[in-house]
DNA sequence: TCTTTTCCGTTGTAAAAACAACATACTTGT
DNA sequence: ACAAGTATGTTGTTTTTACAACGGAAAAGA
């Protein structure tokens, strides 16, 4: 457990916590481990939810297919992201997506109901552990709030304008580049692929940007 | 403040907490109360949000308009809910949306600061609370992960059949009712409305379901 | 009750996306 | 270095949606 203190103390959850203070946080929160090989399912729509997680190594696809194999990645989980927030509610029901390791991912379990019932006083980093969830929680929240604008658009291209404009901004360049490739990418956006390639190329074609691969350029009107 | 705690103690937040020590509570977490006539907007895209809200009474939209004036309803607030959730961790920017009353509408202020920093032991039901704001903002996200699949849907009849099963699952019976009109449906699921409308009368046409202004019943197949 | 406004369905047209199929460039594994 | 597999761009066709415009029904207001 111990090597993945240096991982977790660059999380926002331990954000501001000590080393030492981590380890011991850990047991006290009941924290196990888990690997997950390229490829596999980590969870499957329908699974009953307890432990809110925390991706160490790796990367994580939230994703749902239809009745008719159209695949939409949700959302994508990085190492020192938080998931699993969702179902930890009593009552929640089960899982209504998939999750997917895109690469080989390990992933930390905690017992949430012992974050938010021990008593506080017992150990000074509670209450920094307790308000760093809720600014995590509260920061997803921001962020399926972004997506959700995203989605709203009507068009292609309106959809990737808005999902590349505000990378260029949360990147703060103009040149920057996004996790997905043309395919992920399509799918996060839920347009077909070859559309938004030809959308792409008409962009770059009226000069509003340029690209190689992931690498993206936006330009000024 | 009084008069509201009829209303507060059927909220979420305040789930399992008494009359006297929600009185004692707002106090101590310094609650202020506002309200909006019909139609006027409670907050603007680029405002400063440092609190966190509750709808006592009326209806909230929360919605963008882009440069061209499409309306699209992000999400519709009722009495009881929690907003406002996503702005309150520090350095997190201004409002990226509009928040407007559908309906004449009273709204409850909060200092989160005060529900996360005060010591827990000096109120019993700090606590409490405290979960219960977690499972709440929990449920929130669950929420916009769930609009996030009906917009993912390619087609607006897809879009369509995805929210109304939801419903129909939700309020347990397959005849309910929603909490739109035509057109608010159509921003909220971000189509076109005669096209929506359309597409109604058309799986109405093939016996999928029928409808009444804002009644809907769906058939078995 | 009468008028005005809002809401809903309908139609035709123009625009856009989905789909399918393929060519080329790039990666990966051996 | 080579072969196999994957990713990306391209084109033409079909399907779907957006848009605009209108008529009737229902609701709200005078």
């Amino acid at each position: 457990m111990k090597k993945y203190v240096s991982i977790l103390k660059r999380t926002k959850l331990f954000s501001g916590v000590g080393d030492d203070d981590i380890l011991s946080m850990l047991n006290c929160l009941n924290a196990t481990v888990r690997g997950y090989n390229k490829g596999v399912y980590a969870f499957r729509q329908g699974e009953y939810i307890r432990n809110l997680m925390i991706l160490l190594e790796g990367r994580l696809h939230i994703q749902k297919e239809d009745y008719w194999g159209n695949l939409n990645i949700l959302n994508e989980i990085c190492p020192g992201e938080m998931f699993g927030e969702a179902y930890i509610v009593p009552n929640s029901g089960t899982l209504m997506n998939d999750v997917i390791a895109a690469e080989t991912s390990t992933v930390l379990f905690f017992d949430i109901e012992r974050i938010l019932t021990v008593c506080p006083s017992a150990c000074p980093f509670h209450t920094q552990l307790v308000k760093n969830m809720f600014y995590t929680i509260s920061d997803k929240n921001k962020s399926l709030v972004q997506k959700l604008r995203y989605m709203s658009q009507r068009s292609t291209r309106e959809k990737l304008l808005s999902y590349l404009s505000d990378e260029a901004k949360r990147q703060n360049s103009s040149s920057f580049s996004i996790p997905f490739n043309r395919q992920q990418l399509a799918d996060f956006l839920s347009v077909d692929r070859s559309a938004m390639s030809n959308e792409l190329c008409r962009l770059r074609n009226e000069g509003m940007l340029d690209f190689h691969k992931s690498e993206f350029t936006l330009y000024e009107v």
